[in-house]
RNA sequence: GGGCCCAUGGUCUAGUGGUUAUGACGUCGCCCUUACAAGGCGGAGAUCGCCGGUUCGAUCCCGGCUGGGCCCACCA
């Protein structure tokens, strides 16, 4: 048989890409009587872009696993998905198709959306997760923007608002001002900044520092630590408020800092979170003196329609003129931004549709430890959140683009307007509703947070709505794989979703993935200029080499990244090329029967088999980086560095050795190969197929090695056989040693001294030490022909 | 300010309460051996970050420190 002397990657991976598209390999079958494995897989956005390499693996590591499933008997349910429903996407149109989206009407908006993202969405398949080798099943492809994810999205607000869960209130919110929209706790990120901490003299002289006096106006209480003995006396007295006159009262509460200060602290509506809280425990006034867009209003008198900005520096210099401020410090501060904009955030109170968080807390907690996190370190981070929430989740976003908030409200009597399950999706702004009093029913504008779509990503993925008894036996999935930094969104809303939506977990399993530095161990992005891109590696290493990299790395932790484990994926590759060849040279003429099997090769497959357990234990606790060193130190030291060696002298000689001891050999090799290749196909699933079809193809029943089962025990049990194995292995390796320090050939010729035991594997020790005669004695002793060196064992 | 993770030969990495502490890349030496010189075989190279504690014994457990990465937080 002629193979060809090297493997071309670019070939193979073109090759069987399009095979497996062509045969729906991967296709999810409904009927199958195997346990299903369903994925509930991030959905990228996708863009036109790079491949950054940390995006790359932390794909392909989730891939990898529904590769091992898939392997290991299970029926995987893994859907391909586009996360379309973003700005991004909505940036993109407007750029390409030269549109206002302002002057478009919403729903037509929306559908050049959908169209546009097919479009690119399509590309980013080809060159990204078909080129990487992915497993999906490309029929159930989902969109976030498309009618059914919006029906998902708005039955689910339905239910919530029904069930009490959901609700619209006049509530402080934070607020983006240059965004002019509400934002979700998580949405907020920190900015530290300098600012100045000015000391201001209010009624009776009484000195107060405040890095916001732009608040003054808004200002409806002074707070004092109750022990303070310097304003002990001031309890329940009322101050003024410089500049603005108002009376306001002193209290004390024991949060507020004597040190910080002067010990004395102004609370406005509202400056910050702790002014909310007191408000909320003190039942204070409200004051709001900020608008939708970070501008004063009427109480903030002369500075009304200044932003915020401008007030605070016009208020300070009036206060300078008139001698009420004291002095200014500098601060080192951290303030909430918006994570779009990074404009600092305010607080104001607007109407919004929240989800309630704070009432169960205790329950998500628990959710949260039913499900199984890898590593489970990462659920510290999700329960440290979920203990940390201050506020429900604010849905609603006063944004043109996104889902439609699905409700009226009714001019006469204010009631809010419901559609019936049955008429989702639904834009509101579309079709017109009538009260029940006979009011008009008048749209609400606002869109969902996009979370409020990915959230439900497993009921998207499973089709709930269209599919109900799919949903129903395949719900909760399997795994939901992700990244650290949306456990707070994704893991957290989604948890939320299920939990009241379906009182249970959504997925089984959490897997967090691998954190990709650069090779200084920084975190890579493509404003610090030090992102790697995959496309250029795949480009020069090829998809499996990258994805053995991949198979490398450990849930959950960082990867500095490192181009020389690639070499060494590489050289995996030759290597296995290399073996592969020579067996199925050898196999040319085998018959697939059973023959009676030689010691050592009864003793190789019983390595053999101890590894496949050893890896399927490792698999299945998504260890993939213990099985791939598993896979290879079998693979390249037992299997080629050994094995191979000792059966070539009765494969090239079978009329020496013997026919039988040739199939003997022949029968391991093919079971000893085959297996090996099974167990690198879920992380090099290119080479993989590509040596299978070079051979076993013909001969197994599967038209291709990645739905083929995995290897069957053989049940070999001799557990003596493998002591005495590793016996003649040891005494092949100090044949090899003592040739090399003499620096002979490893084909010289030479005289052994061996146990009595090692009898067994006689004519195979002979060949593969080239000894010209053995005898059995205690000690062991290697002797050249011409002059004598004695090793001790 | 709180919390989490990491620290092992030149580089990257595995691992365990107790034998000579993995492996890879690199390096050095030997070997053209009919699968593979993009190879084979062998060698050198680590007081397992620092300081304490628990223990008969710690790289592994506990506490502290240092350095790196990350998450969270209302000091007005």
């Amino acid at each position: 048989m002629q193979l060809p002397k090297q493997y071309d990657f670019k070939e193979s991976e073109k090759k069987w890409q399009k095979f497996w598209d062509k045969n729906k390999t991967y296709k999810f079958n409904p009927k199958s009587k195997k346990p299903v494995y369903s994925i509930d897989t991030p959905p990228p956005y996708a863009s036109a872009g790079h491949l950054h390499v940390g995006h790359a693996l932390s794909y392909t590591q989730f891939e990898i696993i529904a590769r091992i499933m898939r392997l290991l008997g299970y029926n995987v349910y893994f859907p391909p998905g586009y996360d379309d429903n973003g700005l991004p996407t909505e940036k993109y149109v407007e750029e390409k198709l030269g549109i206002n989206k302002a002057k478009t009407n919403r729903a037509e908006f929306r559908k050049l959306c959908l169209e546009e993202s097919k479009k690119v969405e399509k590309v980013y398949t080809e060159n990204v997760f078909k080129k990487l080798g992915h497993s999906y099943d490309w029929d159930l492809l989902y969109q976030t923007i498309s009618p059914e994810s919006q029906r998902v999205a708005q039955t689910a607000f339905l239910k919530l608002v029904k069930k009490g869960d959901c609700y619209k209130a006049k509530e402080p919110t934070i607020w983006c001002p240059y965004h002019e929209t509400a934002l979700a706790q998580a949405e907020v990120e920190n900015l530290t900044r300098t600012t100045k901490l000015n000391y201001i003299k209010f009624g009776n002289d009484l000195l107060i520092a405040t890095t916001r006096p732009e608040f003054l106006s808004s200002c409806v209480g002074i707070f004092v630590h109750p022990e303070d003995k310097r304003y002990k006396k001031l309890i329940g007295k009322e101050i003024e408020v410089p500049l603005f006159n108002h009376k306001v009262k002193v209290m004390a509460d024991e949060t507020v800092d004597p040190e910080f200060g002067t010990g004395i602290m102004m609370v406005c509506t509202f400056g910050d979170n702790a002014d909310i809280e007191k408000w909320k425990k003190y039942n204070l006034d409200l004051r709001i003196s900020v608008d939708r867009e970070g501008k004063l209003n009427e109480l903030g008198g002369k500075y009304k329609g200044m932003k915020l900005e401008k007030a605070r520096e016009e208020i300070l210099k009036d206060l300078e003129e008139k001698e009420l401020l004291e002095k200014q410090e500098e601060l080192q501060q951290t303030v909430g931004s918006c994570w779009r904009c990074n404009t600092p955030v305010e607080y104001i109170v607007t109407d919004q549709w929240l989800i309630k968080t704070l009432k169960y807390k205790k329950e998500l907690l628990k959710r949260g430890k039913e499900v199984d996190w890898h590593p489970k370190f990462m659920r510290v981070r999700y329960e440290d959140w979920v203990k940390n929430l201050g506020w429900d989740w604010t849905i609603s976003r006063q944004r043109y683009f996104g889902i439609p908030i699905p409700v009226w409200y009714c001019d006469k009597c204010h009631e809010v307007i419901l559609p019936e399950e049955n008429e989702l999706p639904i834009d509101p702004i579309q079709v017109k509703k009538k009260c029940k009093c006979g009011g008009k029913g008048v749209p609400d504008e606002d869109v969902f947070d996009t979370w409020m779509t990915s959230s439900n990503s497993p009921e998207i993925a499973l089709r709930w709505l269209e599919k109900p008894e799919q949903y129903k036996k395949l719900a909760p999935m399997s795994l939901r794989p992700q990244s650290h930094d949306i456990i707070r969104t994704w893991a957290f809303y989604t948890i939320l979703k299920s939990h009241l939506l379906f009182k249970r977990i959504p997925w089984k399993d959490l897997i967090i993935n691998t954190f990709v530095l650069d090779s200084k161990g920084h975190g890579m992005s493509k404003s610090k200029g030090n992102a790697i891109c995959a496309d250029d590696l795949i480009d020069k290493y090829g998809v499996d080499v990258f994805r053995y990299w991949v198979g490398g790395a450990n849930l959950g932790s960082d990867l500095p990244f490192n181009e020389k484990e690639l070499i060494a994926g590489q050289k995996l590759l030759t290597k296995m090329w290399n073996a592969s060849k020579f067996v199925i040279m050898n196999l040319e003429d085998f018959d697939r029967k059973k023959p009676k099997l030689e010691p050592i090769d009864e003793y190789t497959l019983l390595k053999l088999e101890k590894t496949v357990k050893n890896i399927k234990e490792n698999y299945i606790k998504y260890n993939i980086s213990m099985a791939r060193k598993l896979s290879e130190e079998f693979f390249w030291h037992t299997f080629c560095d050994n094995y191979l060696e000792i059966v070539k002298d009765r494969l090239y000689n079978p009329d020496k050795r013997g026919k039988e001891k040739r199939k003997s050999a022949q029968y391991t090799l093919y079971h000893s190969l085959l297996t090996i290749l099974k167990l690198f196909a879920p992380i090099m699933p290119h080479i993989t197929e590509e040596i299978y079809h070079l051979y076993f193809d013909k001969k197994e029943k599967e038209k291709s090695i990645h739905i083929s089962e995995w290897p069957k025990e053989m049940k070999i049990t001799k557990n003596k056989l493998e002591k005495l194995g590793d016996e003649f292995i040891d005494v092949i390796s100090k044949v090899r040693k003592f040739k090399n320090e003499n620096n002979k050939s490893l084909k010289e010729p030479v005289k052994l001294t061996v146990d009595k035991k090692l009898s067994i594997f006689l004519d195979d020790l002979k060949a593969v030490t080239n000894a010209s005669e053995i005898r059995f004695g205690n000690e062991f002793k290697v002797i050249l022909n011409t002059n004598i060196v004695t090793t001790n064992t």
